[in-house]
DNA sequence: TTGATATAGTTGGATCATAAAACTAATTTA
DNA sequence: TAAATTAGTTTTATGATCCAACTATATCAA
C-alpha cells in the first residue's frame, strides 16, 4: 500500500460497494435537507413519522414500531419529542386503553405541509439528474434490497 | 383521512419518494450487518474508515474530514475510539507536526479482513436480487445523486 | 524577527437515534 | 381469578453528529 501524500485519496475498495454508495447517497440527502429543515425544527425522520400519522390518524405506536423495525422505546422517545413540541397528540384508545392513538395537531399539519414542500423539491432535483427510466430501475432495486435484507 | 383501524398502514405518500427508499435500503443494509459485526465490535462506519486508512497509510484526519464531510471533532472522536481499541495508531508527521498520520495496527488489519468478508457476502446477496444490469444503473444513479446534492 | 493569522486536532456540551432492561398499566388466557 | 401477554415509558448506555472553545503548530506580514 502506497503512503498517502495528500490530496488524492484512494477509495477504490469502497466505491464499488453498493452498501457504501447507498450510505453516501442517503447521508447526502439528509444533509441536503438539514439546512432548510433546521429553522422548522423537524428532522427527516420526523417528517417521515408525521407523514405516516397524517395518512393514518389514530395509528398506534406499536404499528409504527413494526413499520420502522425500531424498538418501542426508540419510538416512545421520538413520539415524545413531537408531542412536547406540540406537533403531535397521543390519545388513549377507549376500546383498549393500552394503545395510544396518534394525531397531528393543527401546528403539526402546518409544519408537515411546509416540510413536504421542501422534500418534494429535493425529489425533483434527484429525479432530474437520474432520468426517468433509471429512476424507476433504482426505486425497484432499492425495494428489492430492503425485501432481501429483511430479517424474519 | 381515514381513521387507522389496525394492520394495513397507508404510506403511499412516502413509498414513492426516492429519499425514503434510500433511507429504508440503507438502514436495512446497516441492520443486516449489525448482527455479524457485533461480536467484532466494529460498526459499518468504522469499517469504511479502516478501509480508507488501509488503502492510504499515513492519511491525515483532515483528509478524512473532507472526504466524509464531517466536522473534525466528529472524526477525532471516531478515530479516538479505534485508537483506544488498538485498531489504529496516530503518528505526528515529522514534516508538519500538526498532522496525525493514521495507520492500521496488525490487530486492525486482521479485524478489517474479517469485516471485509462479511461486507462482501452482503454485497453478493444484494447483487443477486438486483441483477447485473440494474446493479450498474443503480450505482450510477446513486453517484449522480451524491454529486447533485453535494454542497459548495 | 516577531506578532497576527491560519490550520490540525482535542475536549466539553448539546441533541438525536438507537437498543436493552426494568418498570407500569391494561387486557387476555388458562 | 391468577398468570401471561401486550403497549407504552423510563432509565441507562452507546454512537453519531455539530458547535464553540481550547492547544499546538506553522505560516505570513509588518
Amino acid at each position: 500500500m502506497n503512503e498517502h501524500s495528500g490530496g488524492e485519496i484512494d477509495f477504490t475498495r469502497l466505491s464499488g460497494l453498493l452498501g457504501y454508495q447507498l450510505r453516501q447517497a442517503q447521508t447526502a440527502s439528509f444533509r441536503d435537507l438539514a439546512g432548510p429543515l433546521r429553522d422548522l425544527n423537524v428532522t427527516p425522520g420526523e417528517f417521515s413519522l408525521m407523514t405516516i400519522v397524517k395518512a393514518n390518524p389514530q395509528i398506534r405506536q406499536i404499528d409504527l414500531v413494526q413499520l420502522y423495525r425500531l424498538d418501542k422505546s426508540t419510538m416512545s422517545v421520538a413520539v415524545g419529542r413531537l408531542v412536547r413540541r406540540g406537533l403531535l397528540i397521543q390519545q388513549k384508545l377507549p376500546d383498549d386503553r393500552r394503545f395510544h392513538g396518534l394525531r397531528l395537531t393543527p401546528a403539526g399539519e402546518e409544519a408537515l405541509e411546509t416540510v413536504t414542500g421542501i422534500v418534494q423539491e429535493q425529489e425533483r432535483r434527484m429525479a432530474a439528474v437520474v432520468g426517468e427510466d433509471d429512476w424507476h430501475t433504482t426505486m425497484e432495486a432499492l425495494r428489492r434490497i430492503v425485501a432481501a435484507l429483511k430479517p424474519d
